[in-house]
DNA sequence: CTACCGATTGACT
DNA sequence: GTCAATCGGTAGA
């Protein structure tokens, strides 16, 4: 298929049965594509957080499986679509069946199907797009309708790597908006990149790790 | 059935 | 920087 030659097979299930922070971690820099009846959209992963099955409060996890977070609880490789302040958010699911643990994508920086992205979103700033987990929802088209949705197949939804794939730096911080467990740095994204979200005080002192 | 609340956003000072 | 709108999902009566 022409798409999947232009950004890539999807990532292998390998990618995603493993630790949610080292998935969240190699996340960055990845492709996350959507295709729909009105076009096709791509947006480059900037950041990321992960949420882990054991000893996190913050995780939609932590008590137990019910009707909302069932896919985190599923096989891997898998979206985890939910639904907060009227609005969708899009994770990946990590680890193998039954351990429920997830990495939430929280920016794009927008690549493709940029007009479309544009119309999704009501405004035309680039900035505006995929930053922040809702926006990045809207902009791609990603509905509670994809929750569970495999991304193993360059189809729907799916995740590619780069064609021009670099060593790239890491930086990490504590999560954001969550209101228990903000004891973890958790929350994974590229410094200096301007369609990462947050405040500037998080993004400003950082660790940093070669990925 | 109702009450509450959040892994957010956009508008505003 | 601050703050309120937002509404689906969950929990509890």
């Amino acid at each position: 298929m022409v798409q999947s030659k232009m950004f890539g097979e999807a990532l292998p299930v390998a990618f995603y049965e493993r630790d949610a922070r080292q998935v969240a971690a190699e996340l960055l820099g990845k492709l996350l594509c959507r295709r729909g009846r009105r076009g096709l959209t791509v947006g480059r992963i900037v950041e990321t957080e992960a949420y882990l099955a054991e000893g996190d409060s913050a995780s939609h996890s932590f008590r137990g499986m019910n009707r909302r977070n069932a896919s985190m609880f599923g096989p891997p490789g898998r979206a985890y679509v939910y639904t907060i302040h009227a609005r969708q958010c899009v994770n990946v699911v990590t680890d193998t069946v039954g351990v429920a643990s997830a990495v939430l994508i929280r920016a794009l920086e927008p690549i493709t199907g940029i007009p479309l992205m544009q119309i999704r979103r009501r405004t035309k700033n680039p900035l505006d797009l995929c930053r922040g987990p809702a926006r990045l929802c809207e902009a791609l088209d990603i509905s509670r309708n994809l929750d569970g949705w495999p991304l193993l197949n360059a189809q729907r939804l799916w995740i590619a790597q780069e064609t021009t794939a670099a060593k790239m730096p890491v930086a990490h911080s504590v999560r954001i908006g969550v209101t228990s467990a903000h004891d973890q740095p958790l929350r994974y994204f590229l410094p200096d990149n301007a369609f990462v979200s947050g405040p500037r005080t998080l993004n400003r002192f950082r660790e940093r790790t070669e990925t």
